[in-house]
DNA sequence: GTCTCTGCAAAGTTTTTGCAGTCCC
DNA sequence: GGGACTGCAAAAACTTTGCAGAGAC
């Protein structure tokens, strides 16, 4: 599963856009970044997107990864997931979705279930507070890791 | 809101009888912070609950607190929530239920709606593994900062 | 008395920040 | 050319670990 080019496309286009209305500038490293979490579905934590755009720009560093994600996720063009205790992961699908994450390797991926977003809150629930999204959570082991056995290493619950 | 003294007494017994199992000792610093996060609803973090325990144990160390908790989320006593960025949280309620969390305060209520129980994955949601479990998470504005006023101070999505 | 636990300190991770030089517009 | 951005380095925030003395059983 992997995200298609024309969405990829996309994402690149309004990230570039929220950028420049921001008066930001694009800089090579930036766009570069951009690409990288535009093409992601996995959840990518900071340091595998680092290591994936330095292969393309070698002099570039861990921090101005760090500060390119915290822009993005301020323009409310990426989500920062905290999916799994350990590093941020950071989403380029801003459209309403719910997870599902393995347990046992971590992966986590979008679900797109009309079900799940049919979710209505009782009334006690109400009184918590005004809701403004709904994610569903689903934790489990993912097909490849159900093949190959093995033992869990996120074994959260929350 | 808070946990009701029987609710609290029956897991701090549950949680001495598993530290015993274990063939742990029930020393003092154990048994304080144990009864903390058992009557705690609102998932404190490390930090809260080392500065709480402190008041009773004035010696006790910030690592003892890591060292217990970590303790009792192996035993199965505890959760560790992933709920906001920062620190982890934790949770003495092992059974089976949803969160509330407020983007202003960071502020996370247990939610217990057997409405949100009842929910079906679809046959093409299944396909991506064994689900065990579901877990929604409401993300909005408590009822308190809704009267208050005031900034985003979370404002992440997943 | 034994064996584990605790507190201290140091180190490991993850993330943020200050500064001087570099690059986009 | 001006102002924002980058890379470096240092620091901050969060968490884990090694060790010697202290405490539970």
């Amino acid at each position: 599963m992997s995200v298609a080019q024309d969405e990829i496309d996309r994402r690149v286009g309004l990230m570039k856009d929220a950028l420049r209305e921001r008066g930001m500038k694009l800089t090579h490293q930036r766009i570069e970044v951009v690409r990288e979490i535009a093409a992601a579905d996995d959840h990518p934590d900071v340091e595998r997107i680092f290591r994936s755009v330095r292969t393309r720009v070698p002099t570039i560093s861990l921090d101005t990864v760090y500060r390119t994600l915290a822009t993005l996720v301020e323009l409310g063009c990426v989500t920062r997931a905290t999916l799994t205790p350990g590093p941020a992961r950071y989403d380029a699908n801003v459209t309403h979705h719910h997870h599902f994450v393995c347990t046992r390797c971590g992966i986590a991926s979008d679900i797109i279930d009309p079900g799940l977003d049919a979710i209505c809150v009782s009334a006690g629930t109400k009184r918590l507070g005004r809701v403004e999204t709904v994610e569903v959570r689903l934790r489990g082991t993912c097909s490849d890791c159900e093949r190959d056995g093995g033992t869990d290493r996120i074994g959260q619950h929350s």
